[in-house]
DNA sequence: TTAATAGTTAAGTTGTTACTGTAGTATTGC
DNA sequence: GCAATACTACAGTAACAACTTAACTATTAA
């Protein structure tokens, strides 16, 4: 596995979880807190903070700690390459149909 | 989970495994059968069959039995949907970081 | 009709991972 | 200093998922 394609293994692998998607969804609205991001979940404390681990080994989070707090942030380029990931995949297909669409009219 | 949320978690699960999104590569090119599908995988013929029961109960993948053969094809709608979530936390954080640039901008 | 092909069903194994509780460290506020 | 806060480390458990083999059905081709 190429190491692009290992990137969008891990990102995938991340987001396959939807406590996990949560955090990214809160993520996307600011940084938080790991506290902060816990706190709508219905999970404890050290679960969240593993999936963390997972979200920032993906590269979909980075995170800084200043004293006790550890601040998490969205890394936009993972979600980009993700994203264009499935969009070629639609192209792809899209070009797939307009070829068949052509042969159909021959 | 909304079943919005739902179907999207649906597909998230169904792309976290590399197989799978193997199979819906090949699938972005063309139409194929099980076979076809499982011929550049290093796993059995059964195996196969389970990862596209996922890859169809999440949406991404349509087949249709004619004869003895299974044919399978992509479903982009489904690739879309996955693609604006992506998208909309992309934006978000964009948002997110105009805001705050005006903010110290004041 | 027989043999080959294409896929399906079922059962079992193995490894992973999501989660918990407990106990710890480091930092901050009183 | 002392208590509260914010996180971290660790060990164990329980559920799930990926995969296998073996046996089966249905269709096509010779």
């Amino acid at each position: 596995m190429s190491s692009q394609a290992a990137a969008i293994d891990a990102v995938f692998h991340a987001l396959a979880v939807p406590a996990r998607r949560a955090m990214v969804e809160r993520l996307s609205l600011g940084p938080a807190s790991v506290t902060e991001l816990a706190k709508p979940l219905a999970i404890s404390l050290p679960a969240v903070a593993q999936h963390l681990e997972v979200l920032v080994t993906s590269g979909l989070v980075r995170t800084k700690k200043t004293g006790r707090v550890r601040v998490c942030h969205i890394e936009p380029a993972a979600l980009r390459t993700t994203e264009d990931w499935i969009a070629k995949r639609r192209s792809n297909w899209a070009r797939c149909l307009d070829r068949l669409a052509k042969e159909l009219g021959e």
